[in-house]
DNA sequence: AACTCCCGTACTGCGATGTT
DNA sequence: AACATCGCAGTACGGGAGTT
């Protein structure tokens, strides 16, 4: 019978893939690609070698791996992924320990001294007398925990120092681990307070986990120890097995909220399950995965920030580089953990005529890098190819034709705290002040612009002054409602508004553009009048 | 509560630029 | 030419936030 590929189907595909899962045939891992499917993966040549069972009754898969049998399963709407590559290789660590731990189980004292001798502190424990000894048991929940009361770089250090001790994959990354709040490590309270065998009934909920034995009862029961929350629990649950269990914590509760729209509020652990089942059933994605996002997310992605990002002409020509699109990374050695990918910049330059020269967008994280060769030919000056802290950047607006100078915003109220040309090469800036070049470079409502141009250029400017000195003199406030600044684009005039009263104004008629203003006295012939109640006159308008 | 890290502010010194 | 001022892909340091 000759090779009939084309008689699977979905359904052959799903069913071999719940014999996967269910055990009944055997596999090995996929080298370069994987299917995803709910949140799990599965190596294509083994899938399709049962499925093609199912739909012919024979057992085999003729086709190569890689492109020549992903196809067949594309076409079946199945989603295919390489391998990540560095990414995710604590969960191999974690298996092994997971293991390790296993083993340990009757070996506390070494487990803690482990900890101990990878330089890791806070094993005090409170005897019946309120004195302190020693930790001399400790749960494998527990031991995650100390491994991840750290700071970002310090825990992975830890988690490598480990895995090299006990012979485990070294792991490169702790992408998507939760950390564990410094202040609440333990998963059971002190020695003074325990009462009813908590360690090993965390030992013996850790080896249900590991077996997906949980049920309702003994998720309830683990709640009752002090110090064990439902939220940490399932970030537990997490650490030993990060595909078939979701940490529901602080960063992914919101993530899982607004992203997927999965409420996941639970109280036991049916509830759990179900809200594990709904996030399977909203993405393929795997839980370490979308840990990871939700941290990112939470963390950084939720609001796109924004920077100054400084260079000087004395040192590098930016406003050619610019014009030839040779601007493509920038240095980064303030705020290295903020300034993220998807952020925008001001680009500014210093000297004489600082100001803001373009608009970006950062296009990827801060990484070592060196610029690229073209950016090199903009320096003044021979300047080593050096690699430092970088990230790659597109302008979105070239401002070097007319660069919107600082003179041109000092003056206005978001700038009073603006960061640029100070020294340093990254700044904070604000929504706002961004907001503000923006608008400049691409008005929304072009109608100020527009009548601006219209109007005598000199007198416009004046106009402006006075309205400022006014402004500033009498300390209003942009949002003072007694207030407006219209803009009759019919009549090309520019008004200032206190009341219901013109205030100041300037329009042109016909060809002459004139300037009103309010005042008490008379300051011009041609005028007309404010009269109060009783008929007096109040004021002139000049 | 002590420690670490990093940002933001205040400041120095000096070459570049401007003024007389 | 001599003097004055400006500004720095500067540095030093205090203090807030985070960590332990």
């Amino acid at each position: 019978m000759s090779f009939q590929p084309e008689k699977i189907t979905r359904e052959d595909v799903l069913k071999a893939i719940n014999d996967i899962e269910n055990g009944l045939i055997g596999y090995r891992r996929s080298t370069k690609f994987d299917i995803l499917y709910r949140g799990r993966t599965y190596p294509p040549k083994d899938v399709m070698r049962q499925a093609y069972k199912y739909a012919t009754g024979v057992y085999e898969w003729i086709p190569h791996g890689g492109e020549a049998t992903n196809k067949y399963l594309i076409a079946l709407g199945y989603e295919i992924i390489p391998k990540e590559v560095n990414k995710f290789t604590w969960i191999e660590t974690h298996i092994e320990l997971v293991d390790y731990l296993l083993e340990n189980e009757n070996n506390q004292v070494h487990l803690i001294d482990l900890l101990k001798g990878i330089g890791i502190t806070g094993f005090e424990d409170l005897d019946t007398n309120d004195v302190s000894i020693a930790l001399s048991e400790i749960d494998p929940f527990t031991f995650f925990c100390y491994l991840y009361k750290h700071g970002p770089e310090k825990r992975l250090d830890l988690l490598k120092t480990l895995a090299k001790k006990l012979n485990l994959h070294i792991p490169e990354d702790d992408l998507g681990i939760p950390s564990a709040n410094a202040q609440k490590v333990w998963m059971f309270p002190f020695k003074k307070n325990r009462r009813n065998n908590e360690i090993q009934r965390l030992w013996d909920f850790f080896k249900k986990a590991v077996n997906l034995e949980i049920n309702n009862e003994i998720f309830s029961d683990i709640l009752t120890i002090t110090n064990v929350g439902k939220i940490k629990i399932t970030e537990g649950l997490f650490n030993l097995n990060p595909v078939e269990y979701f940490p529901l914590n602080g960063p992914t509760k919101p993530y899982l909220k607004e992203v997927l729209g999965i409420d996941s509020e639970f109280t036991s652990f049916i509830e759990y399950q179900n809200i594990l089942e709904r996030i399977r059933d909203k993405t393929n994605k795997p839980f370490y995965q979308l840990s990871y996002e939700a941290w990112q997310w939470n963390d950084n992605n939720k609001k796109v920030n924004y920077w100054i990002f400084q260079g000087s002409p004395k040192i590098y020509d930016a406003v050619t580089a610019i014009n030839n699109k040779a601007v493509s990374t920038w240095t980064v050695s303030a705020q290295k953990d903020k300034i993220k990918e998807g952020d925008k910049f001001i680009l500014w330059l210093t000297g004489a005529n600082a100001g803001c020269y373009a608009l970006g967008t950062i296009t990827s994280e801060v990484a070592m890098m060196k610029e690229e060769d073209v950016e090199m030919d903009y320096y003044l000056s021979p300047t080593p190819q050096i690699e430092n802290n970088r990230v790659r950047v597109t302008i979105d607006y070239n401002l070097t034709q007319s660069p919107v100078l600082w003179e041109m915003v000092k003056e206005e109220d978001v700038f009073s705290d603006f960061k640029g040309s100070n020294q340093g090469t990254n700044f904070t800036a604000t929504k706002e002040q961004y907001d503000t070049f923006l608008d400049i470079v691409n008005p929304k409502n072009n109608d100020y612009e527009e009548v601006k141009k219209i109007l005598d250029e000199e007198k416009v400017t004046a106009f402006l002054s006075i309205l400022r000195n006014f402004v500033n003199s009498n300390n209003i406030k942009s949002n003072d409602d007694r207030i407006s600044f219209n803009v009759r684009k019919k009549q090309n005039r520019l008004v200032f508004i206190i009341g219901n009263k013109y205030v100041f104004a300037i329009e042109k008629r016909n060809t002459k553009t004139m300037f009103s203003i309010i005042s008490k006295n008379l300051t011009s012939e041609k005028h007309s009048t404010y009269i109060n109640q009783k008929g007096d006159i109040e004021a002139y308008w000049n």
